[in-house]
Order: C-alpha cells, then structure tokens, then sequence
DNA sequence: ACTGGCTGGTTGCATAAGCAACTACTTCTA
DNA sequence: TAGAAGTAGTTGCTTATGCAACCAGCCAGT
C-alpha cells in the first residue's frame, strides 16, 4: 500500500507530491470560490498589492511565462475585474488595474490565501518555517546555477 | 527587478517554484542522457528497486495516475528497457520487469540520481533535511487532509 | 455455472502550458 | 533622422496530462 521503496526517499520527488498536494489544493479553492486559476490568482495579488503595471512587469513579478502573464490578463479583463489603461510611457503596452470588482475580490482572497497558508503549516515554528524557506530558496537556487537557466517552466534545455 | 511583494512571500508560492526548478533541472538531465521523462524515470526505478511487478502496483508505488504509469511502461517496452511476462494469477495485468539493456540503464541512473540530491541540499545537516521531509510531509498530509480527495493530478475538486 | 458488480488496463478527448513566430512600437547608432 | 536592432504583447502550434468511457477478466451471491 505505502511505497516503500528508494523513491520515496527522494528528495526531489517528496517536494515534487508536497508542491502538487498544495498547488492543487488551493487551485481548488480558488477556482471552486471566485473561478480563478492560479496564474490569474497570483495576476490579481501583485496587482492589488503593487498597484497598477505593464505585464512586462507583471512577469518579472510573477516569474511566470509572458504568455501565461497574458492569457491571466486577457481572462481578468474579460470578467471586468481588471483594466488597461494606455501607457504614456511605451505605446506597445498597457498599465493594468484592479477595477473596483477586482479590488473588492482581492480584498476577500488575501485573507483566505493567509488563512491557508497557515493552515497548511500550523503546528510548525516561525524558525522552522524559516529554515524551511531557507531550504526551498537554496533548492532552487542550485537547481538554477547547475544550468544557468531558468528551468521552472518547461523548457528543459532543449531549445 | 526582484519580485518583493507579498505574493514572494507566500510559502505555497516558494514551494512551488523551488518544485519547478528541481524538477525542471532532473527532467533535463535524465532527458539529455537517456531521453526519459520523468515518469519514465520513475517506473524505472521502482521496478529497478522492487522487482516485477503490475502497473496497478507501479501506480500504488509511484502514486501517479494509472494512465501516466501506462503511457511510461508503453515507452519503456518499445525501447525494449522492460519487458511484460503473463500474470498468473490475473488474467487481466501483466508483470512489469527490466530487460538486461534496462538493468544496465538503472544501474547508470541511481547514482546519477543520489548525486543530483546530494549537491541540491548540500551545506545542510542531516537534522535540517529530516526536518525538510517532515514539513514536506505536513503540508502533503494537510492539503489532502483538507478535501478527503488526492489532489496530486490536477483533479480540482470539479468531477 | 450465471449474472452483476468490480477492477486492471487502454484509448480518446479536453485542457493547460510552453515555445516559436509575428506585429507594432521603441531605442540605439551612424 | 533613417535604418537596424531590440522589446512588449499576441497568436498558433505542439506537447503533456488528467479524466471519462470503455473492454476484458475477476469474483460474489445465488
């Protein structure tokens, strides 16, 4: 029933079940309470916590592919949660808002996101969450370094 | 140019990304090398590890979808690194096991494997990477705990 | 032994996500 | 200031991945 075999001692692997486990336990809730996906979630959250951008910067915010980026903005503004305006600066691009839907709806989703995001880790220090940041970052870093790439997309070096 | 909002600080988020690094980085890797994915790898070595067996046990020890643990052991047969015998006592399954060529291949692979986990956590202690697993296994066990359901494939909730 | 329900495996369909290519606009350089 | 090169955004294509439906073989209860 249980594997108890080598795998399940992998690294890699327990952090692959645990991001999943999580992931889609919120995209669950996201989806199941406002219709949201997680790009379009995580659009709405630097956006009502930074205020209005161009998606160039909305990327950089993100770490998500451009075109992720932009099918997330293309839904909110459809659902009129989310608005462009013309950017003065640079004609190719907008500046991207919460529109007072969008604004409203943030307010609700923050605390929910906190609320599970506790949830989730209840039971734990603060210093054990932070080595456990500690450690995810370093993770991460390395798995960068070793490639020189940014691989949390997909692309696995095979262009 | 770094992402320094609230969203850089949610755990789910971090986990997330340092989950798409690692793997990203091992996918390319055993891509490169040997040209299998990373469910490919995985049927590997558990069969590498436990010996013959079902698919239906492939998809128990591995914890992937049925149809992922299918399509992986399709592969692995056309390129002759497994091989199905009859199951006796089922009619409806066969026995999974590696042909000498995916004997070979395994033995190649798990070192490579141990090595990669060794240099993504090293400058930790053993202490620390047993209480990495831990958390790992908390949020894992929470987030399904959560729904009653196993949100590991992408099932958000909406059968 | 037969029938109905169950289970392992397989196939097809739908969706998600990434990359490449393209357009429109900007910026650099001579 | 004209042309070259670069960048933001968009669209289409391809691939990965999950679920539902289905088939075949197993196993109760009768």
């Amino acid at each position: 029933m249980q594997p108890a075999s080598l795998l399940s001692r992998f690294l890699p692997y327990q952090l692959s079940l645990a991001s999943n486990a999580v992931s889609g336990r919120i995209a669950m809730e996201y989806r199941q309470r406002w219709g949201l996906s997680i790009p379009e979630w995580r659009v709405m959250a630097v956006l009502g916590d930074a205020g209005a951008m161009t998606q160039r910067d909305l990327t950089k915010r993100t770490l998500m592919d451009k075109v992720a980026v932009n099918r997330a903005c293309k839904v909110l503004e459809e659902r009129e949660l989310a608005q462009r305006a013309p950017n003065e600066q640079d004609g190719r691009s907008h500046l991207l808002e919460l529109t007072e839907n969008g604004k409203a709806m943030h307010a609700e989703i923050m605390p929910l996101a906190l609320e599970m995001e506790a949830k989730l880790f209840e039971g734990f220090s603060h210093d054990e969450l932070e080595l456990f940041r500690a450690l995810l970052e370093r993770a991460r870093s390395m798995a960068e370094e070793m490639s020189g790439e940014d691989l949390s997309k997909g692309n696995y070096g095979l262009k």
